[in-house]
DNA sequence: ACCTGAACACCGTTCAAGT
DNA sequence: ACCTGAACACCGTTCAAGT
């Protein structure tokens, strides 16, 4: 008689994203991953790797079919504020910027594709284009990494939900987001 | 007879900067500082408090005496060039983006009060010029954080000198900093 | 073949015991 | 008063042992 467990790759990858919504992103530990599956670590290790392996397939699901579809008469520059405003929304989901400066880049460089296409269907070159879709991941990214540092879980200071202790509300962060992306834009357009 | 150490919190900043310029930050650990240090780890929390507390210690040593001084007839936007340039070459030599992006906002805050006040010289209102800093700094960091992620020292990939496994130069980062500041600048201006 | 239990070498942090 | 040694509750990872 087996004791062999149905347990899947995808199965791992969801309990760790369900450990990190519930307790932060330093809960998740091979230990604890396998204990919400009934299980020692050695099985969690043979299927999916190590830890490092664990955490880019957990920034992968975050990352998963990010781009939304192109409008068929829409110019690159409102296409890019809509990319890049549904990239922030999965990297804000993760909710822990350690999880997503760990992925490896070509992970973005997937997610970007549509909105090189659509660069490239608006006459851009493609070493312009390859360019601008690295400016406006890079920023992107970076910003929300600045906006939520990891201190969350494991260091839960004053923060109150709505007021920041820094004096940045969220109305203002929204706001420098979208200045910002659209200064790169303006770049962008202006050298075209 | 007191077997008194000479312990003054400096030694032990400098300690832990030792260890992350020689290992790594995964290699400094309130053990492995204190044992640098050849004490035990009772002594070090004592003056020191606990990791977080070093860490924002260490995390301060790199920003210290960022900002550059102003030349007496360079106008705001040449200045925030070398300023975001310096502080830009801080956070690279800290060499992990974890250390920094976890660093307290104060500590930007304080680190962009040269900026702030070169822009207000030059005419530019309260607000606006908080919203500039606020932007610049948020970019550097967020940029740097994305060109040094935290992958160096603990998971050491073939990351060969000079050439980078995504494709992308030093000379296309450099490239793509400048014009990422300069593109933020120029929208900063049009503002105006 | 595949899981369990236990181990190894680490952490951050605290505390009784020594001097 | 202040340091040491040891402990507690965790890690990531591996491996002999069981079934």
């Amino acid at each position: 008689m087996s004791a062999e467990i149905d347990l899947r790759p995808e199965q791992i990858v969801a309990a760790a994203v369900d450990i990190l919504r519930e307790s932060g992103l330093d809960a998740v530990s091979m230990r604890s991953v396998a204990s919400r599956l009934g299980v020692t670590p050695p099985p969690v290790y043979a299927r999916i790797g190590n830890k490092d392996a664990l955490l880019d397939a957990v920034a992968d699901h975050f990352l998963a079919d990010l781009a939304p579809a192109v409008d068929r008469d829409e110019l690159w520059p409102d296409y890019a504020r809509r990319w890049t405003g549904q990239l922030r929304q999965r990297l804000t989901e993760a909710a822990d910027s350690r999880l997503f400066l760990q992925v490896k880049r070509p992970a973005y460089l997937e997610a970007s594709r549509p909105l090189l296409k659509c660069m490239r269907r608006d006459g851009m070159d493609r070493d312009r284009a390859v360019r601008a879709c690295r400016l406006l991941t890079w920023a992107t990214v970076g910003f929300v990494a600045m906006d939520h540092p990891p201190l969350d879980a494991p260091r839960r200071r004053n923060r109150l939900a709505g007021s920041d202790p820094a004096g940045v509300t969220a109305e203002e962060v929204d706001e420098l987001f979208s200045a910002h992306i659209d200064y790169l834009i303006d770049g962008i357009q202006r050298e075209s």
